[in-house]
DNA sequence: ACGATTGGTGCAAACGATTGCACACAATTC
DNA sequence: GAATTGTGTGCAATCGTTTGCACCAATCGT
């Protein structure tokens, strides 16, 4: 009563006096089947809406084909910008007929190994990873790798193994932030960023270095900072302020720390953006709820996430070689708001 | 070489000189397997690291037993609210050994229909859902219940099923930020809600009269908006700014809309909160990048999400009759910051 | 007209795990 | 010493689908 039996091949084939390879084959478009009974079979099963059963699909294909679920870890699923990235996952997964199993693994290195042994026993046909901030041994992807699972890394790159991933190109966006800011009469530009262990810092950082030199302004070290959160932010910031050759501009490893410049600035009487410039990057919701309107680089995301897609797409039904590691780089966009001065007056 | 073969029960078998059913049952350790030979396989199989494959468990169990996957719709991931809800449901889930099967609506009718197809087709256990806004008919879901699918509704429910659902406690919410308001000097309180359609909306408004009623107050429909949005709340603010009986405070539906008043506020040079308090509903990320940061009402989306599984989880373990609506509320809490008038300074 | 090809179909094994039943062999009983 | 109980194991079917092989009939070639 609670199951109402759904309808199988061998239903089907009962009803319709032929055996269930018969019913497979036909189901299949086989040619070997003649025309008549197949279309006969096709249609009764299209009457009574009949559907495969997934997961008999499944195990009978468990040694060569396919399995379409793609496990997908993300560090958290309160981040803007990774809803963003699982947003363009689900979409493109969703597109090419893929199920995924997502899981969180809350910056905790254990939960992440966790949640890799699980997705394995659930024999997804790969994964989609940003790696959690504690994990600093490889050991779960490298078995992953050697079992023969497909991984696909997007933000965060596990740094020791040669895999695929999809990377926002941070080291334009960078260029193009600290250039925009240049090129509008800021002199001298803060530097709040992450540790350059990570590829992240490190390209971000290459931009701003770079957009000096490209104008002709020498980088001062006193106005590099390691900062890349809201708190931090709020406590050094003061001190920057108070120097007698203060910046005129600042540059965030994230909205949520420019956003803490920005209340620190405003707070101690500097006017934003007169007398300083702030520029984040991400453009999370934040970025418009902040006042004035915080400029900064925008992160696509669900470029992000659909790239990562097809890569491991790609991977699992070969026409990427699994050996060779793929990678991409997604276009970040500057958007121009209130905390950067702007000649064009509206 | 590229599936280096997982362990089976049949590999045990075979390399102990057993039979496959004898490996079954010592896994399981039933008595009726002598305890030598029980431990002997026990031990082979921990130290081969031997797993159960899940699909074929799936399998075999598809008649009676649980598949211990839940199917989650979203209607957004990049939503602030939403990410906590499904980050609770992924994190209780993990912890009841429950898989979870994610996809998002878009807010569009034919995805959820859709969804809900792969997920009776992936033989999810049960889905828990937030309905789309433009869902108007509800045979897809009808279909699910009258096939066995158990349905947990969050958020936005359901009309016309009578189904199990979990809801913040919107009623008591409003009531008691607009009693703070109140308490706090407001006088003329304007309300900013959507269409009392949805339970929602009519449970906010209830408790933004009866807090008003509760003080003595009297309602006044031109305080009263439908507007949910916060181009929306841009357009109209400045309206209600102007009138010669203008209100002191707004209580608004979401902290979109309630930063939609504040930047309007701001920009016609009222002082918030001096003049005007205004208190939101959500408690999202936005509510701290705003200045003055918003006062709001905390929807624990977390906790929705963990009620959510445990409601389903008890249906599908039998422990809640599956006929009857389970309902459960979860407490708001107000937020006090920066936006309305508060009498201890510090 | 007889052997060979072809077209159409079914049998049965396989995927990996579970479980009712039967069977073998030992230990107990009368 | 034969019958009974009990203990431990294996066989085989099952879940729903796929597919190599065998088979039968009809048609073809010479």
């Amino acid at each position: 009563m609670d199951e109402p039996h759904v309808l199988t091949m061998k239903d089907i084939a009962r009803m319709l006096g032929v055996s269930v390879a018969t019913v497979s084959r036909a189901l299949k478009d086989s040619p070997s089947i003649s025309k008549s009974r197949r279309e006969a079979i096709q249609k009764f099963a299209r009457e009574h809406n009949y559907y495969p059963n997934v997961i008999a699909e499944q195990l009978r294909n468990s040694r060569k084909g396919p399995v379409k679920t793609i496990g997908v870890i993300i560090p958290e699923f309160v981040h803007y910008y990774f809803s963003t990235v699982l947003s363009g996952i689900e979409e493109r997964a969703q597109e090419l007929g893929y199920r995924i199993l997502v899981a969180q693994s809350k910056e905790q290195y254990e939960r992440e190994v966790r949640i890799c042994e699980s997705f394995y026993h659930n024999k997804v046909c790969g994964i989609i990873v940003s790696q959690a901030k504690d994990t600093v041994t490889y050991d779960h992807f490298q078995k992953l790798e050697k079992e023969g699972v497909p991984l696909v890394f997007y933000d965060r790159i596990c740094p020791v193994l040669n895999a695929s991933r999809v990377v926002v190109d941070d080291y334009m966006g960078s260029l193009k932030a600290v250039s925009y800011l240049i090129e509008h009469g800021c002199k001298r530009i803060a530097y709040y960023g992450t540790s350059h262990n990570m590829e992240i810092g490190k390209n971000r950082f290459s931009g701003y270095k770079d957009a000096l030199y490209k104008h002709g302004l020498t980088l001062d070290e006193d106005l590099v900072k390691m900062c890349d959160t809201r708190a931090e932010a709020e406590r050094i910031t003061p001190q920057m302020l108070k120097m007698k050759n203060r910046p005129d501009a600042f540059f965030a490893v994230n909205d949520d720390t420019a956003i803490g410049i920005l209340y620190v600035a405003k707070h101690m009487g500097f006017s934003v953006p007169d007398e300083i410039s702030i520029c984040g990057f991400t453009n999370g919701e934040r970025a418009l709820a902040c006042d004035p309107q915080l400029t900064t680089v925008e992160q696509r995301g669900i470029d992000v996430g659909r790239e990562a897609v097809n890569i491991l797409v790609g991977i699992v039904e070969g026409e990427i070689d699994r050996n060779r590691a793929e990678k991409r780089i997604v276009k970040t966009r500057l958007v121009v708001r209130g905390t950067t001065k702007n000649d064009d007056e509206r």
